[in-house]
DNA sequence: CACCAACTTGCGCGCCACGCATCTATTGCG
DNA sequence: CGCAATAGATGCGTGGCGCGCAAGTTGGTG
């Protein structure tokens, strides 16, 4: 969907600047290694990305929100995409046409990857990333199976199952030498936790 | 059970220093508030715990580690305790009541976990602290189930997913005015990701 | 064409993480 | 029971970074 596309001119160049600086931010992390996250400083970031130091503080707040703001990205276009599926898909099949068209298209990039799963310090922001989605969805969840109640535990509780899986899927096809595609394993994970076809699975 | 105190009276002091600097952190945090977390000095915290500033980076790197520390230890638990568990039991019922035994005894801190929720610096640290007890609760679901590849999608899904439970229960417990027993929100919250009662969750 | 708002940038301050050197208490051994 | 080895605590100093403030610049608007 290119609802992503911004109406204003002003806010087109804004989110460019962003990925300048987030692609900058990643590219010399890969350069220094997992070990060498330290020894980036915010200096380098911004000239790479060709913005003065004050403003890259003026878009993130520390090198690894810059470096995960791909994956924040992501998890933010979720829950849109769970809505923009056809409203007579089972719940299952949608949460995982949703899934895989905003995680595994196109195919991730290994290294990128790499990077942040063998980082500590990244490992937390993507976590935050990835927990960001988790309420979109909740809600897009309780729409979609009527569950009217917006606290309702079994909705939150699904969409927390599925940002696990996909994390953990995330890993795991890194892990794996020779790996098929991401969308395979992201169905095989998604398959522990989603209920069968037919079951929103509320029922509290 | 008490295999986490370790004899060692090294370890053992540098354990209750370690409490002693996060009870302070946390009750210095309760008093300004979630917005007043930066007013915090760490100079304070140290003060407060009676050790010196420079100790207290010894312990911690930052203040929302040294808040979190509760929550990670027990994290750190959870692995363990399932382990304990009798072996004949259920897989489901085992989960549960590790789940309960570490998260719910004694009952957790409302306003501390109303201070962790409503700061978002407080939320990564507390997420990553949950994450830490996947990876051991996989290992330990992967020996229950006999499920003997250790790379297993299906344990680490799983794990992954009972994380994020405890966690959306949490949340769901402390947004209920008037809650009932946490661990009944727990038995709630992992009705929803645990397998029936006979089958492990291991298909792969 | 002129006004307004948003954004970038330079400046500067205060805090904090961390390396280095020293001192103290605990531990293990003879 | 005394001594050497060692782990941990503490002080000091430095460099990096988050962020508030104010001026310059660019895009949007009546």
């Amino acid at each position: 969907m290119d609802d992503t596309e911004p109406r204003d001119l002003r806010s087109r160049n804004r989110q460019a600047v962003r990925e300048a600086i987030s692609a900058a931010a990643l590219r010399l992390a890969l350069q220094h290694g997992p070990g060498g996250l330290r020894l980036v400083r915010v200096t380098d970031i911004a000239e790479a990305a060709g913005v003065a130091p004050r403003t890259y503080n003026n878009y993130f707040s520390s090198r690894e929100e810059a470096i995960c703001a791909f994956q924040a990205d992501q998890a933010r276009r979720l829950g849109r995409a769970l809505r923009s599926r056809p409203a007579d898909e089972p719940l299952a099949e949608a949460i995982t046409a949703a899934v895989i068209e905003v995680f595994a298209t196109p195919e991730p990039d290994r290294a990128g990857l790499a990077m942040i799963l063998s980082t500590p310090e990244l490992q937390g922001e993507a976590l935050k990333a990835f927990t960001m989605a988790e309420e979109p969805l909740a809600t897009a969840i309780a729409e979609r199976t009527g569950t009217g109640a917006r606290g309702n535990l079994s909705c939150q509780v699904l969409a927390a199952a599925v940002a696990g899986a996909v994390r953990v899927a995330g890993r795991h096809w890194l892990d794996t030498t020779n790996p098929p595609p991401f969308a395979t394993v992201l169905r095989d994970a998604l398959g522990h936790v989603l209920p069968p076809t037919g079951e929103g699975g509320a029922s509290t």
